[in-house]
DNA sequence: TCTATTATTATACACGTGTATAATTAATGC
DNA sequence: GCATTAATTATACACGTGTATAATAATAGA
């Protein structure tokens, strides 16, 4: 909309003096990532991108060559950093009882979880394309979840070893649901599904579905 | 890629006469619903849905004035569809166990859901978008959601009355998960995701977590 | 120091897509 | 029977968006 009053950027063209300690490619993928979890990939605007890390659109071409590689290097991005708040989450909990682990790890979710919601959003709208670039990187995703998953599954009940792959897609439908819904939840709950105190209820309720079942007391 | 070649629709301009029994609008309806189960809303090209329903793209104006005309349409076509589907699954399910009702249900799913899957994918989609318009279809289906999840409460347990919001919630996810993160499923399990085997393994899954939690024997 | 390379903006192009309007043909109502 | 209206295709327009290329300025290496 006002895109013609400023005509000119905040750098003019040609390279910038070396002071410039700012790193131009991070602010792009960073840029990427919000639009993505915000309004998913079809929102992916690359003047948007642009204007939103402050630089021009040629710039995104230069470091990425185009659309395809500023999706990938952010898919990249986002893998590393889903991995990080898994491991900051779900890492170290010692072998106690299911229910001390989910109260320890409800708070830590609320900790690390809230101001990195965006990671994953962009996570849940990746798990929806239909390529193997995607299929890559939710793979990563998956194999964190089954992990932990089994894990919990020793802690409990003894060492069974029959197939988790569907505990394992259900949990992720449990996590991931909340980020794709969350407009309507939003709408039906009159509040932000992901205030620490939505995220206490829900784990809440997710908990005793985990432990003894969605609709027992 | 083609479109030049053939220059000529199948029906020549002007008003076709009158024992033409095929209704056009609910053609036009049905293409939308098909593309935006297979690629989102974003995906939702108002040419395509004219070829694919093998009419004109003034024809999609003149019916539904626009896009978005076009859209609300096939939102209230969906709400009945789903509206229908769920009645005939989860219906008349009269007072039996809830592992009695489960079994039941997931043949009934297999029947009905199967061919009508694009239906809640089309939901899925829906609840993913930011407008008035979808929350307020989203909410007929969460009310629905919501009276069966009362239900096979009180069939279970006594008839507590505390908040089950969340367990609808979930509910939700776990029904619409699969839905949205099929590619995923599908890549993973090397299998279609609704395919009737799978969708038995998902429901046993599914019921045992209702019941006796997730990862209980 | 001079050349090559890197980082950056600016501008132009091509194409897809929603919208608008005109043209054509048949039914419908007075 | 004639005018109006409904159903349909065809064509043109405007705009957003990805891509491509040129221009400019500073660093790096010989």
């Amino acid at each position: 909309m006002s895109d013609d009053l400023k005509s000119t950027h905040a750098r003019s063209a040609g390279r910038p003096k070396a002071d410039d300690q700012s790193d131009r490619a991070s602010d792009l993928i960073e840029s990427a990532i919000e639009m993505v979890a915000e309004g998913g990939f079809d929102s992916l605007n690359m003047r948007q991108v642009a204007l939103r890390a402050g630089v021009s659109l040629g710039l995104v071409r230069h470091y990425f060559g185009g659309k395809a590689g500023l999706i990938s290097a952010s898919n990249a991005a986002v893998e590393h950093k889903v991995a990080a708040i898994f491991a900051a989450v779900f890492g170290d909990s010692r072998l106690k009882s299911v229910d001390q682990q989910v109260e320890e790890m409800t708070e830590r979710l609320i900790a690390e979880v809230s101001p990195k919601i965006i990671y994953f959003k962009y996570l849940g709208q990746l798990a929806m394309r239909n390529d193997k670039e995607a299929a890559d990187s939710f793979a990563v995703y998956f194999g964190t979840v089954q992990a932990f998953v089994e894990r919990l599954d020793k802690t409990q009940s003894g060492s069974e070893s029959r197939d988790r792959t569907w505990a394992v897609f259900q949990f992720i439908f449990l996590q991931l649901g909340p980020v794709l819904l969350e407009p309507q939840i939003t709408y039906i709950l009159g509040r932000g599904a992901f205030e620490p105190e939505m995220i206490r209820a829900r784990v809440k309720s997710m908990s005793r579905m985990l432990t003894s079942g969605l609709l027992s007391a």
